[in-house]
RNA sequence: CGGGAAGUAGCGCAGCUUGGUUAGCGCGCCUGGUUUGGGACCAGGAGGCCGCGGGUUCGAAUCCCGCCUUCCCGACCA
């Protein structure tokens, strides 16, 4: 009954699965130049609702977006120490143009810190400028040894944030705000993954930063994928690019700033998250089309019944596509299933002489049998079922693979195959280093209640170490 | 960037060892017909700088060198 894979399935070789749904759901394509990436209609479509929501997020938490230039002199770049030194090895930099030998070779922002820190300086003058909160949207090249299709491309979008503040208290508060209710809300209410909150310990810190907090997923693999983070900077920007403020008493004060990003690669982790050996499977909220209404015969009829369903949904909300009978219907339904869409509504001859549809859900095998007139008025509440139990489904996955254990020896053992969560007081620098050598990484400390701690400092601290991407 | 493997039609591959007519096969694609409720069938057809550049040779997909790209494993990262 099955019909035959046509992807490889995951147990033999994930990534190759991987792979083959990026390439048979028609995603993305690999660009001309190694490690670069065409993003095609249907990813793009999944990226443009992902965008469009965690968008709204940043808005309702008072950011406002602006751009700023792709290019970036080199000495900005240099301006902070441990900034440069962890991006040089990444950067593309641009030596010619116009014909010309440049006298100051061009970077190519691999992130904008630097930039959009010489204009806080220059925008700021007052306490009353503060908080100043930006966010672009932009790409971003950082070059990679090796890529992977949305997950690590040398060239990738995102969405990168960055606001001055008066204290480190309220760049805290404000790093931690995007934390929960952009990022997190958006991962587990839109795409239905669960996440790990916590710090990142200070060896896989951001270059420049002096708290950096991750939302970590967990992938099919068990695999570790850090789908956002947010970074306190302290005043190490606003000392190199003079970000200073006057205060109400009229002192010259330096600011203290934050950044945050998330990327294409939230496609990626969306892929690895849901997804089955028939291929993708999306969130309603994600999906381009939430329903695929399949015209199982070529016949007027049935034509016309699946063109009024279209309008119905639409009239409910619901974004759908209608498949036209041309071609055998196994290979239209496969298709369907490889593109991971929610819900198929199956219309034919004999459905229709007994007024009903035949309905199932991408993520069961069982079909229905609806009432014709109901499916428009029954299908939001399926969708957001669904929604709700994928995420359901992904969270009972990570917490049966995620397991404590109290040694490192133990840890290694099981990020072979998911997450182990052991004190972080175990966890020496000659321990961490021990981890790495295994492939494997400490991905982010908590309290023992699952909350973010403050600085890695804390006492009875928890760590999650996994493999990752 | 180090170690390994590989690039032949949109995809998957054979041919290469031992150089020699018009470079093959499966899937997909196009046309016509029969089909159609889980990857249909028949017939006809289109589609190739054999990754790129150089070399050896009367002659290169095949042998040699360089480069590019992809995949796997490591070190770096969203």
């Amino acid at each position: 009954m099955a019909p035959p894979s046509v992807l490889t399935p995951q147990a033999e070789d994930f990534p190759r699965w991987y792979q083959d749904v990026v390439a048979k759901a028609e995603m993305a394509d690999n660009g001309p130049v190694r490690g670069t990436m065409v993003i095609r209609p249907y990813g793009y479509a999944i990226w443009e609702r992902i965008q469009s929501s965690i968008d709204a997020r940043i808005k309702e938490a008072g950011a406002q977006n602006a751009y700023f230039p792709l290019f970036i002199p080199e000495s900005y770049l240099s301006k902070e120490a441990e900034h440069v030194e962890g991006f040089s090895p990444e950067l593309a930099v641009v030596t010619h143009a116009g014909g010309e030998k440049l006298a100051e070779p061009i970077v190519l922002r691999p992130t904008s810190e630097t930039v959009i820190g010489e204009f806080m300086a220059k925008w700021i003058q007052s306490y009353r400028d503060l908080p100043l909160l930006l966010n672009q949207w932009a790409n971003v090249v950082r070059w990679e040894l090796r890529p992977r299709l949305f997950l690590r491309s040398s060239e990738f979008l995102w969405q990168e944030g960055h606001t001055a503040h008066a204290t480190q208290a309220d760049a805290s508060a404000y790093a931690m705000k995007i934390h929960l209710e952009v990022y997190n809300d958006f991962l587990l209410s839109v795409l239905g993954v669960p996440t790990y909150l916590g710090i990142k310990p200070p060896r896989e810190r951001f270059a420049g930063a002096v708290n950096t907090m991750t939302c970590e997923g967990m992938m099919r693999d068990g695999k570790a994928l850090q789908m956002a983070t947010s970074h306190e900077l302290g005043q190490n920007f606003a000392r190199a690019f003079d970000i200073f403020y006057q205060s109400e008493e009229g002192q010259a004060e330096l600011c203290f700033t934050t950044s945050w990003g998330a990327s294409t690669r939230l496609v990626g982790g969306l892929i690895m998250a849901h997804g089955d050996d028939r291929g993708l499977i999306l969130p309603p909220e994600v999906a381009p089309y939430q329903v695929v209404v399949i015209a199982v015969r070529d016949e007027p009829e049935v034509n016309k019944a699946c063109a009024t369903i279209q309008q119905l949904l639409k009239g409910h909300g619901v974004r759908s596509f209608v498949d036209v009978a041309r071609g055998s219907f196994g290979r239209r339904v496969t298709d369907w299933e490889i593109k991971g869409v929610p819900v198929r509504v199956e219309v034919g001859p004999r459905d229709l002489k007994e007024g009903v549809v035949t309905v199932s859900r991408r993520d069961h095998d069982e079909k229905q049998t609806w009432p014709l007139d109901d499916v428009a008025t029954k299908i939001p509440a399926l969708l957001a079922m669904m929604q709700q139990d994928l995420y359901e489904r992904a969270l009972a996955w990570r917490d049966a693979n995620t397991l404590d254990v109290a040694s490192v020896v133990d840890a290694i053992e099981v990020a072979q195959s998911g997450f182990a969560r052991l004190s972080w007081d175990l966890v020496g620098a000659g321990e961490e280093a021990e981890l790495n050598n295994q492939a494997v990484t400490v991905r982010c400390l908590q309290r023992a209640d699952g909350s973010i701690p403050e600085s890695e400092l804390e006492n009875d601290l928890v760590c999650i170490v996994a493999k990752s991407y």
